[in-house]
DNA sequence: AATGACCAAGTGATCTGATCATTTTCATGT
DNA sequence: ACATGAAAATGATCAGATCACTTGGTCATT
């Protein structure tokens, strides 16, 4: 009987796809990295090429490995993370999208005010290039590349904290499609505000001020919160019941 | 010419993936449901079985779909979530451990507070269920099965906040193999002291003070963070250089 | 009538082998 | 040195076949 006292019913596919990471790790390949042609896998592991296939789409799914057209399979971005976002996700209904700036206001301040505790030297330089980038974007009027870049600030003050897992999490709640949706309802805060808001988070985060950096993230996104809430929910008007 | 705007290049497989789940969104089909057979899923999309086992794979790997050998194709029971936890992920490392629960202890206090204020009546009683669950395996000292039930109780807390990202955030980061990981370091905190947390916060979250329900468990995954770093960080024996 | 063994249809899992499309490489010619 | 274009490597997709598992029904046994 099994030693482990689980059942052994991993299907051929399980164990593939657990053998291609294992293989990944066991060579310290990392993000980047070319990995291994679909045949010459086959041939390693005495499958057929379709069998193969199925596993890296699982492994793809994830971000665990990119198979690129012609060129071959290589180590993807997000290979070895522990929490993600959902890749298939659908762009969120206007609730959804209340619901998941509800979540990054909750969570985000406490990570500004562990990132002024720890500062990761890499990422505070980070920071500051995507002020940089952003200050760039505001004048050139790229609203688009400017959301994106906020979002990156957004991640880069997470790193900052020094705890990858916590980046995760912050990475996964601002996902793209979020800017999508919000040009969708056409919000759109004071760019200028936003970058003011911004560096001076990174001032606080660069004086190791945790407090105020906390406190700043919070108002911060409680004021994108509060701009959106309008939007989605127009304030009633008492005197039209 | 496409009418979005957006560059056209999507692979077949993007297409595929897309429509399926266009597909279960159109039917209105949840979480469990049978969805419809490989072969009759190729002849729907005018492609061969194979490239519909790579689409198929593709929406496995993150919870949407299911397959079921000899069964069929169902529902999974992922289906729309924004954040998830790694399937692929490893077991992670004593130092992933430790950021893993200090990202909790960050994050989940906070939401613990948002609880309070919500109470989500079917969480309220699910966590209840957990409860009550969680005494009789400690009576039947089953650890495996305890550790699981008082997952499942964070889970139901983070729940009763009504925010789904946030249930699902909180999903994510209490991940099961992190039991396994608990079990290789023989962690154990005081089973009964733990439950009497649970109950303790279950009775602040019910009692709607939300600083309380944030404190306790604050309190709580401090405790549990304290026993882990003890084990994974040895105290310095200054004698002992 | 209830139970259990057995069979058959439906369905996923895997294989074989081929062909098309894209990228990369590299020899060739200017 | 550079541009060109063929050739090789590699992923994408197809077609059809066979194996393995699940499920529901049949039928004999109890």
């Amino acid at each position: 009987m099994s030693s482990s006292g689980g059942v052994v019913r991993r299907s051929l596919l399980d164990d593939l796809a657990a053998s291609m990471l294992a293989l990944i790790a066991d060579r310290k390949l990392s993000s980047g990295d070319q990995f291994e042609s679909v045949r010459s896998l086959a041939d390693r592991f005495k499958v057929a090429v379709p069998t193969v296939r199925e596993a890296l789409r699982r492994l793809e799914a994830t971000g665990a490995v990119e198979l690129r057209h012609g060129s071959g399979v290589y180590v993807g971005p997000h290979v070895g993370r522990l929490v993600l976002a959902n890749p298939l996700a659908p762009t969120p209904s206007a609730d959804r999208l209340v619901e998941l700036l509800q979540a990054r206001a909750l969570i985000e301040p406490p990570v500004a005010a562990v990132a002024a505790r720890v500062r990761t030297e890499a990422a505070l330089q980070q920071m500051e290039r995507d002020l940089a980038a952003a200050a760039e974007l505001v004048e050139t009027g790229d609203h688009a590349g400017l959301a994106e870049v906020n979002m990156d600030f957004h991640r880069s003050l997470a790193q900052a904290s020094g705890n990858a897992t916590l980046a995760e999490v912050v990475e996964s709640v601002t996902v793209v499609n979020v800017r999508e949706q919000l040009e969708i309802l056409h919000i759109h805060g004071d760019r200028q505000t936003d970058l003011d808001e911004h560096r001076a988070i990174h001032a606080a985060v660069l004086a190791g001020d945790s407090e105020l950096a906390e406190r700043l993230t919070r108002e911060h996104l409680d004021g994108v919160l509060a701009v959106i809430n309008e939007r989605v929910n127009p304030p009633q008007d008492p005197s039209t019941p």
